[in-house]
RNA sequence: CGGGGUGUGGCUCAGUUUGGCUAGAGCGCCUGGUUUGGGACCAGGAAGUCGCAGGUUCGAAUCCUGUCACCCCGACCA
């Protein structure tokens, strides 16, 4: 029981202070360190890891759909930045400017992106000319600054790394397609990959992108009951073609507007991951994402043949992602250390073991211990990390729809936030002073009007005037 | 930008109220040895221009002025 104490005295319990946690957990799995400036994170290899594998999962998803990946420069003009209203008053209030280069005062000021939106339309202005030239269904890797009050890892940093993806279409129907397909892909990737249950859904247009003519999100739920955005598909109509002139000549020998979409994921997904299944011993990473899945523990590792059979267990385990921990650290802190960095299965390997030709088998997620032979351990092995994986998903799920409830009145509505944590179903007017009021008046914002639409009651559960959808409120990050 | 807090070895902090000799502790790190089934132990060792600048003083981590930064909580955002 001291012992137990003495572990979990390292990071704040989850449930005392959840914010706490967090950033404990942060720093205490390496994932992250503060660097001199305010909002800007030094991404330690285990966090790194962490990003590399969504990327390598992601990318290989886009491929899958057609797109190339390129890269535009960090740099926008104040000049191109300005030509589209409304992107510039979204962003202009956070945007950082260069403007000397070297000991000489640039002529113009430069902005370091805090998106891309300008960069691929005034490329896509001359590299496009006729309708054999569409689609153009580009991505790209990059970080971008947005200078943020507050910031958080992962959750709100100042530079983040993402990726932007920008297409142009010749039809809208085509550009709508893909706004769609594009979150379906994240949606996807959310829950195959990374466990993560999430609300698809079309923003308010006081929640909409900037310069959108719509947003579409996907939400998740946080284990202390509050939304996360984690994934985001813009429909922009031809709003930036307009702006920046990109036209096509059309088979009917007409010039025409292209349209345009945008698509974007960011490390934010990892603080999701971390939120959604982490626990008072660290990081629980679903198998798909953990950089190592297994790791190797010798008991008594000094004493004859207890090294060499740890090796020759992983060598027997060559499918997976494999580390032994020869270190001369004590098996006890060998234990808190993969927990804390939430490596889904550890392999307990000592002298007793030996004798009998087994080993013992651990859970990350439910610490469920496992005496199994060594003989046909790759199967054992391959088969607990699939159910993980979906153990994982569906405790995130269960939790989801637990934290899930309706409301068809506004006291039921302002009830259900002061007594609960989670989503609130409940039917609005449409009007933005009913989303306005109930910011306000209880920090709740809408997350989106989900796709799945139920009709909860037939007003508003502000205003009482006729409702027009259905939306899942929510406190978000 | 508003409120609160903090800057002292890599980390967490003590020391500041009431100025005083060579600035301390725990953790971590290094060396040697003993250990190893839930964060091991002993011995020795290295490591700090006390955030920065200026001032007061015989003397400043400590007092004064200025400045910079970070953390937490709110309003904006992926």
């Amino acid at each position: 029981m001291a012992e137990q104490k003495k572990m979990v005295a390292e990071i704040t319990s989850l449930d005392e202070d959840f914010t706490q946690w967090y950033t404990d957990v942060c720093i205490k799995a390496e994932l992250v360190s503060y660097s001199q400036i305010k909002g800007f994170m030094v991404i330690k290899p285990a966090g790194y890891a962490l990003w590399e594998a969504i990327q390598q999962h992601l990318d290989a998803r886009f491929k899958a759909t057609g797109v190339q990946n390129v890269y535009m420069p960090m740099l926008i003009p104040e000049s191109l930045l300005r030509k589209e209203g409304e992107l510039v008053n979204g962003f202009a209030p956070e945007v950082a400017w260069v403007t000397a280069g070297g000991s000489e005062p640039l002529t113009e000021r430069l902005c370091v992106r805090p998106t891309s939106e300008t960069l691929f339309s005034d490329f896509y202005k001359d590299d496009v000319h006729s309708y054999r030239d569409l689609p153009r269904l580009y991505n790209q890797w990059c970080s971008v600054v947005r200078w943020e009050k507050e910031t958080r890892p992962f959750l709100r940093s100042r530079e983040f790394l993402w990726q932007e993806g920008h297409t142009i279409h010749a039809t809208k129907e085509e550009a709508e397609e893909r706004t769609s397909q594009m979150l379906d892909v994240y949606a996807d990737f959310l829950a195959e990959d990374m466990a993560i249950p999430t609300i698809k859904g079309r923003k308010t247009d006081k929640e909409k992108f900037a310069g959108a003519e719509a947003t579409y999100t996907i939400e998740a739920l946080m284990h202390d009951g509050r939304a996360l955005q984690s994934g985001t598909s813009h429909f922009f109509g031809q709003k930036f073609a307009e702006a920046y002139d990109i036209t096509f000549t059309d088979k009917d020998n007409t010039l025409k507007y292209v349209w345009q979409t945008s698509w974007g994921m960011t490390t934010r997904v990892i603080g999701a991951m971390i939120m959604v299944h982490g626990d008072n011993r660290g990081l629980v990473l679903p198998p798909r994402i953990a950089p190592v899945e297994v790791v190797i523990i010798p008991i008594q590792q000094r004493k004859e043949g207890v090294l060499e059979k740890a090796y020759e267990i992983r060598d027997a385990l060559s499918n997976f992602r494999v580390k032994v921990d020869d270190s001369d650290k004590s098996p006890g802190f060998k234990f808190a250390e993969q927990e804390m960095r939430g490596f889904p299965l550890r392999v307990e390997i000592g002298p007793r073991d030996i004798e009998n030709g087994v080993c013992v088998v651990v859970r990350r997620d439910t610490g469920e211990k496992i005496q199994t032979p060594i003989e046909g351990l790759d199967q054992v092995i391959g088969d607990l990390l699939k159910t993980i994986q979906s153990d994982m998903y569906e405790r995130a799920l269960r939790h989801l729809e637990e934290h899930t409830y309706s409301a068809a009145t506004k006291e039921e509505f302002v009830s259900t936030f002061e007594e609960k944590t989670g989503f609130v179903k409940a039917m609005w007017c449409g009007e933005q002073a009913c989303e306005d009021k109930i910011k306000e008046e209880y920090g709740v914002t809408s997350r989106c009007m989900p796709f799945r639409q139920e009709e909860i009651s037939s007003t508003c559960v502000c205003c009482g005037k006729p409702a027009k959808k259905m939306v899942y409120w929510g406190k978000a990050y």
